[in-house]
DNA sequence: CATGAATGAGAGTTCATTCAT
DNA sequence: GATGAATGAACTCTCATTCAT
């Protein structure tokens, strides 16, 4: 009976309360998740805008406006203008280490490896060029706000992340690590090389397709590294050739 | 005193017209040396300009002050900002061409010869990085007054013109055109590639230096090159790795 | 069996709802007392900011996260900003009434009822200088809305309370209600120089003290009014220096 | 007859070059008074703006519209928002210094010389009260670009000039350089709280003239240091009503 | 009652460019 | 050819305030 009586009058139960909470949490996630989609979509408005008008022509009022906002409405989603960038920049990396990663790895071929995993990269700049423009401009041209030291190791980190699989394959071929370094900077070099050539226009003055150029690189580098193996390592003897 | 008023009073004979029309054509000249070398100052302060601020950060007035004229005065030599970027390209372009002009040529050595003038245009970019910008900013960034299409061929012709040599060592080491073509594309981009690396900040990442990997490529091409000589061409075999 | 039904059934007798109605008579007293205590949590969290950071300096948006609320809830508590100064304007006069009525009153000797009081309200705006400015701003550069007049009249009458005890003791020593009301004006107005070139920094130039300053003069007006009240009031004489 | 040739043909003699010369200089001069008078009409507008709207509701926008420009048009006469302020600030005190400077003095007559300067400065701020605003707003809430100090020593001198006169008075009158400096003081600060209270509507509810008070006060002055001079300096007791 | 989102107006400032003189 | 003045559009960013939920 009292029991019946604890139903009829509202003081609130513990069920009650604890319903009241479940809800509570639910909407705040549905909240969260609303905030972040909104977020993203104005992150997807800033990648066209940018893709359309570069970094420079790129302004607050131009992203908001194909968001279908109000500039000052960007401000609740990005302290800066730069803090935009720095996020389009951040996500890019990711989603390259994600191509990198999901590329074919092959155990006991590491010559294999390297190929796959160094397409991988080059595959994704060459795809998406802007996000190449992202990486050099961002660093080169812009001070994200305060966090510039920190937030650029990140950036460097995160990159680094994506060329490691490289790096890798080149010690499994028997290369030291400091050869293995050298010859992976050298292979990012050439591929970002031939990457911009082509985005500014300037490869087709040669007619050639960098992807071939690309595959033609890591050939010879493994014809190299084959070759360096059974003689022992060779001198590339700058000597000759620059009188150093 | 006849004498004295024909000297007077000037009636205009040939022999005078000529000597006016003389006059004027001296002094026109005399203007267009006296233009050509201010427009020059202005052109050096915009080097200066953009070389301190970077393409973006340089504006028409600080360029003007450096001049030590007014905003209004540098439209009188060039039509427009871009204009003044075009002019920076094309001069940055000539003296490119001179320096690569200027490197050593060794007959009969055509290995020593690419080693040289690849070093010529590597250096010139190495040590002037603000020129490797400009020719990327300008054709990506800005759109040049309706002088896009003509005035691009322009800068590409004479970009080719400071590789060139190395085209030609390439093709007297053996190769055919098409392959020299091929490779020294192949040779710009890694070049430009590691300047990009470098310029930006990035090549610090892998601790080394831009001007060894150079010389590295540049020395393991040669030897690459030699052995094909004495095999036969070797196809690089990309079937093998990327499943081509 | 009846029983418990009836206490099961809501049937609504009059004993049922007066109960009803008082019970929700206690939870609106409970809501306006949470309600004027989160309005005082406000208005601590606006007194905060704007003594850190001024009048013009402080932003809704700073006052609600100070407050951990957000902006728009502050508008359940104030219409409006300046509302909200409003608001502490009045409180800071609460605040000063309190400390001036705190002050020690001397029976049978009004001069040092006079210093005590004099001192008290002057210390009180010498400690809290913000709320010097907040009177001198809201009524200068702000204009509330609406409630201008009333509400002026409102404050100017509780800073004539703090300033009453002054004049009574002035009238207790003799000087006639208007002669009190004059110099009790004349002794505020020294009061709020002093104060006011301390609080601008102009009170350096002259190396002094404030609080000296205005010490001494209570001190000679004592000292002034003790004599007159010997020979008469004295006329002070300003044909003389001022040519009227 | 050569002197006649040397007319003819147009070389430019040093008579010519000298007029050359002269009119050049002519036409900057005129250009410079043009300029200046256009600074000064901004200025003008500013000081408009500012007496209606406050300090804080001036705009830039609000100004070049007062004085038929453009906003960035402002920007050729003043670096910034601040920079108007200041300059505004500065012409103030010069205003106030040509007052009190023109105001009379009585040799022999310090007292009357000191009652004429010390209406000098009251009455200029009383008449102009927006300039009393300009000088405590613009030190207390702005921070005038990196100029900060050096500016600030430059205004504080030129406000110390404006009382020096006064201060000079109360020497001749038998002070000490101390005592004066002290006196002088309070003096300044009664003023500027009598002011303070006429500017925000506060004297009105004492029903009293700030003018009068302001005389009253100099004149009690006068005749207390009368008698001190022939009594000897006169402890004003402190400690009696201050229990110091 | 409180939130999170958004608005719309406005802030100061910079810039390439034009033009009468 | 060069100046000084001015334009007009653009920029990033801040703010008090409103409102559906």
């Amino acid at each position: 009976m009292d029991v019946h009586l604890n139903e009829l009058i509202p003081v609130p139960s513990e069920a009650d309360a604890e319903a009241a909470r479940e809800q509570q949490r639910q909407r705040q996630l549905r909240q969260a998740a609303m905030s972040d989609s909104r977020r993203a979509l104005v992150l997807e408005a800033a990648r066209n805008v940018f893709a359309e008008k570069g970094v420079e022509g790129a302004s607050i009022r131009e992203i908001a406006k194909r968001a279908a906002y109000t500039p000052g409405a960007i401000y609740s989603y990005f302290d800066s203008k730069e803090a935009i960038y720095a996020a389009l920049l951040a996500e890019s990396l990711e989603r390259l280490n994600q191509e990198v990663s999901a590329a074919r790895a092959h155990r006991q071929q590491p010559a294999l490896t390297l190929a796959s995993k160094a397409q991988a990269w080059f595959g994704f700049y060459a795809r998406n060029p802007r996000d190449l423009d992202l990486g050099f401009y961002l660093v080169q041209g812009l001070a994200p706000r305060g966090l510039t030291s920190e937030f650029n190791h990140q950036l460097n980190d995160r990159l680094h992340d994506a060329l490691r699989p490289c790096e890798h394959a080149l010690q499994a071929m028997g290369l030291s690590p400091e050869a293995a370094l050298r010859e992976n900077t050298a292979l990012f070099a050439h591929g970002v090389g031939l990457l911009l050539l082509q985005h500014t226009g300037r490869i087709r003055m040669f007619s050639q397709s960098p992807e071939d150029l690309f595959q033609d690189y890591v050939a010879h580098l493994v014809a190299r590294l084959g070759a360096e193996q059974a003689t022992g390592p060779t001198e590339p003897g700058q000597a000759d050739l620059f009188g150093g």
